[in-house]
Formats: C-alpha cells, sequence, structure tokens
DNA sequence: CCTTTTCATTAACAAATGATAAAACAATCA
DNA sequence: TGATTGTTTTATCATTTGTTAATGAAAAGG
C-alpha cells in the first residue's frame, strides 16, 4: 500500500518483502491541520505513527497552563509513543502537528502480534526502540551544554531545516529558552 | 550466584528460574574505587552491568574539558549502555563511579545470544530497553521547565536520596547549572 | 597528628535571561 | 482590500545565573 513507509522501515532495519506485507495490512492514513492535536489521552496506547509529511512535537501542559515542547518530529521520522505506553509517571505528554501533517499510523496491538509471531518483525521493532533511545540520548548531549547560545548552534546542526518551518516558541520551549531570548541569540548569531 | 541481580530483574520482568540461570552464568563481580571510570571507550561494547551499591554517572567532557554530568545511576538499577553500542554519534560518552561501586557485569554478546534461543530472554532485553527509554522520557519532562528552581524541585522528587551521598557538582551539572548556582537555590529552598 | 585535596558556601560584580509592553511583520480570512 | 489574528523583533527593566575569588568544612593520605 504504501512504499514511503517501506522505505522508513528499510531505513532502520532491511526487513523482508514478505514481512512487510503483513505490516502493511495494518496502515491506515491519518491528516492533520495545523495546530490539531492528533493523540489525546485515551487513544494514544493504540497507534504507532509514520511522519509521511509535515512536522509535529510532543508536549506537556507546565503549572502555568503553557505548552512545553518535547521533542520535535520530522518527516520520514517514526513517532512511536511505545515509551508512553508502557509508563505510568507520563501521563500528560500529547502530540500535535506544527504544520499540514499526513500520519500513516498503525494499530500497536496488532504489531505486538505480528512481533509474536515474527523474529524478522521484533527485531525492527526493538530497533525502533533502539533508535528511539539513541534519540534521546543524543539530545540530552546536545542539550546539556550550560548556555543556550550553545544548545542553539547545535540545535542548528541537528535540526537545520526546522527553524524556517516551525513557530520560533516550539523551537525556545524545546531549548529550554523564552521566544524572546530565542530572538536576542538569533539576532546575535546572525551578526 | 547472585540473589541480587535476581531481584533487580525480576523487578523489571518475572523471568523464570530456568532463565535466570542462563543468565547467571554470565555474570560476574566487578568493584570501583570513588572516581574511578570503569567504562572506555574500547570497552563499552561488551557489557551490561547491574549496580549493586554505589553510584556512578555518565558523563562527556565538553569543549572546556569539564565533565558534563549525563545520566545518574543509584543502586538496584541496570547500567545498560546499549543505546552507546548502536550509536556511531555518541562516541566519547564515559562511565564513572561517584562513590564506592559493585557491579555484576554480564558480556553483551553473549546475553544476546541468550536473546536469540529464549523468548522469555528476549521479552526481558526488551523490557530492558523499554524502561531505558522511559527513564530518559522522564528526565526530559523533569528537566523540561525553564528555571533551575523548578528542575532542582523536581530532581529532588525523583532522586530524593541522591542529593546527600554523590557531589553537588555532578548535581548541578546534570541540572544545566553552576554548582554555585545549585549552592544558592538550596539555600533559599532551605528557607 | 598534620598536610593536602576536594567540596560547599558566600560575596561582589558582570553577563545572560525572563517579564512586560510595544511595534513591525506575516498570514489568514471575510 | 481591510480587518484580524498570530508571530517575531525590539526596548526597558528586574531577576537569575555565571565568573572569580575567598573562606570554611570535610575527607583523604601520609
Amino acid at each position: 500500500m504504501n512504499n514511503i513507509v517501506k522505505n522508513i522501515i528499510h531505513q532502520i532495519f532491511p526487513i523482508s518483502d514478505q514481512s512487510f506485507l503483513e505490516i502493511d495490512k495494518l496502515l491506515e492514513i491519518e491528516s492533520y491541520s495545523k495546530g490539531e492535536t492528533f493523540i489525546s489521552k485515551n487513544k494514544r496506547d493504540e497507534k504507532e505513527y509514520f511522519v509521511i509529511s509535515g512536522i509535529c512535537k510532543s508536549y506537556l501542559i507546565n503549572p502555568d497552563g503553557d505548552e512545553v515542547t518535547i521533542s520535535l518530529f520530522a518527516e520520514n521520522s517514526i513517532l512511536s509513543p511505545q515509551s508512553i505506553r508502557t509508563s505510568n509517571n507520563i501521563s500528560n505528554l500529547n502530540f500535535k502537528a506544527l504544520t499540514k501533517v499526513e500520519l500513516v499510523s498503525m494499530n500497536a496491538k496488532e504489531f505486538e502480534n505480528l512481533m509474536i509471531e515474527s523474529i524478522e518483525i521484533r527485531q525492527f521493532g526493538s530497533t525502533v526502540l533502539q533508535n528511539e533511545l539513541i534519540a534521546k540520548v543524543e539530545k540530552e548531549i546536545g542539550l546539556a551544554s550550560l548556555t543556550a547560545k550553545e544548545r542553539l548552534i547545535e540545535f542548528r546542526k541537528t535540526h537545520h531545516l526546522l527553524e524556517n518551518l516551525i513557530p520560533h516558541t516550539d523551537i525556545a520551549s524545546y531549548l529550554g529558552i523564552t521566544n524572546i531570548s530565542l530572538s536576542r541569540l538569533r539576532k546575535e548569531l546572525s551578526r
């Protein structure tokens, strides 16, 4: 059904055509417009997502009622809320489309059944999990610097395309600063 | 051989006695004194660790030559450098004992062989990976606040025992502030 | 026991960042 | 087009944080 998903999967793990056909049966297309929240609390344990086009974020609401950006997801990436499903402590993490977004979703329980039946698909699933973990470690290393300026420089290295595509408020939140401070740093770095 | 390891494993996944006996054959005891670095670059792809007693940190060296604390590992936890093994970008992450530390190590390749043979051990391995990921997500949520004071308060909730056991320099680095700033916040919060 | 080292605190000042408000700019829509 | 809304920049001031240096306390080692 969807060659883009096949490519995304192949970039992660060289799955066989037969295995992909099994996965393919679970795929459905979803699309959301800018600003739309697409994983609510009661739905989040149901699906894995492949980001076909557009950009999404995960976020939470802080005590002041503001959205704090936790992660950013560009196109051709897997948005896999596995960690959220299995954790009781992470209760209020939500997902939102920052641009018009096309997703391919996959029922999580059916995918788990596939993983039980097929060693190859389980290896794919484990590799997704590992990649998620690597992304987190790389992120925490990138944000480990004390100064916001260095964090912005690091962000530009890993997300160089995103800065002109999504609201700076989300980037600032991701970097742990205000959008006003981000604006100052942008000006300073452009000189 | 080691009932403590059995307990640690059981807290994560209810493995059978038979499976544990297979794992048990791979276990070896290691101990390090305070300040000792125990995973160097060339060794890190060899072992998984169970922290029996003491506290460790993962860290990297920033351009100024200072150690930046990335993660903290208390006793009764698994120190599983799976993500490091599989990532090319995370090259300079090291591990150090912050107190006298007793570890039980397990050869990673032999454990992978066990995972191929046994579904149950495979499930245990996947769960370890999931737990690592959950810990990272919980950490990034805990550190998502803009102010250092709130991050310290959050840190105290999740690591309440650690503050009096390890150098404040490492806690400050973990929180993204200087130890002097941490001292100021401690004083302010104690009033 | 003394010395040395490491760590935590404090003070004074400089630098960076947040808060608030205003203005410029861009995007959307009737 | 004009109005509206949202985003980014800029300016001002208050607050927080980093830097440097000094001090004291605790731990480590001879």
